[in-house]
DNA sequence: CGATGTGAACGCGTTCACAGCG
DNA sequence: CGCTGTGAACGCGTTCACATCG
């Protein structure tokens, strides 16, 4: 799942070339795979190569972009309005992929009441009802640790089905929901354990 | 590796609750695991266990945080002031688990000569010079997309063997250098493909 | 007796190799 | 003839089950 997001940025850069066809191989090489790969994952789906030819990057584009459920508009609702909250809110391929932020919450009074872009911070105390009005059904969480658990909880009951969790908090859901969670601190725990374990050599 | 970090912090968090020994068992339920998975994790570093008692808490995460490489402090470079790089900055699990930012670099004229929280913010021309003076092997790159490649060289050339990347870019770097990629536009569309196909029945 | 450490079995994603089609 | 689509082989991480030791 994790490439197909890869090989449409792929095809996005090939289509920007003017390139009409792009073979398994171009593609592979692009996304950082092999062309095995590309054409095993691309077959799950259906067949949308031309054999001696390749696949046609436009439609290609198209299919993958229905496949990852981004042929229509995402309401997503952010939690949180601190340092990372606010990266988030201005990180440019959300909005190219269809994913609107469109409500933004958080506990800080001096906050609340503020517009990001036309969109107004509101009071943590909003946010089941708000959601649930709404019909967000994603949402962002980039609240401190200890709040984690619980507003997770609460994004749930509102009827949100999918969330990115940025705190390094384990959260305790229904498995019909689908969290993913980032965790910076893991990321460069990563960098540091291959870095000391290359010097032994 | 990565399952490394959810056992350190769960060795904390028990820490905190004043708990001396721990089965694997209780390990694996904090770290969303099985039992099984604990011991064989911790049995290719060595034995840290007692049969029959389970694992001393504060040795079992001395030896986890010798291992992740934390017994030490790194020095971090961040390359790109932006409100990314500023969020990353201020991230506190960095800093707690001995990960200093202790160069900034950006390219903004208006950004160079500002001081977060007394680092100083320096012209990119001076990355390559700064980075290799003060023998630096950890970045983080938080830059636009259309710079990051060749920022990620400049890095290199400077003798940066880490780099945590936060451009939805495609590194192409000798493999001697470790790169931990962040996609953070390919961390919703998990959640929209899951979200999409969850609908199909 | 309880919980670790570990070889053996399992399952799954990746890679290989080639049949099939334009 | 070129490149896709795909069954088969492979490799590797996970899970199982039990021998081992305090």
């Amino acid at each position: 799942v994790r490439r197909l997001s890869h090989y449409l940025r792929a095809l996005e850069a090939l289509g920007d070339e003017g390139l009409a066809l792009a073979s398994s191989e171009v593609l592979a090489e692009r996304a950082g795979t092999t062309s095995a790969q590309v054409r095993k994952d691309l077959s799950i789906f259906g067949s949308f190569g031309r054999r001696g030819l390749g696949y046609e990057v436009p439609s290609l584009r198209g299919e993958i972009e229905r496949i990852l459920g981004l042929d229509r508009r995402w309401p997503v609702a952010l939690v949180g309005a601190g340092r990372i909250g606010s990266a988030l809110f201005a990180y440019p391929s959300f909005r190219e992929r269809g994913f609107d932020i469109c409500a933004i919450f958080d506990e800080d009074p001096a906050k609340v009441g503020c517009r990001w872009e036309g969109v107004e911070i509101r009071p943590a105390s909003d946010l089941e009802r708000h959601i649930r009005r709404s019909g967000i059904e994603m949402a962002i969480l980039a609240v401190p640790a200890p709040a984690a658990r619980t507003v997770g909880r609460v994004l749930v009951d509102a009827g949100v089905r999918a969330i990115l969790n940025f705190a390094p908090v384990q959260l305790q859901l229904p498995d019909s929901v689908v969290v993913n969670d980032v965790n910076l601190a893991m990321e460069v725990e990563a960098l540091s354990f291959t870095l000391s374990h290359r010097d032994r050599e």
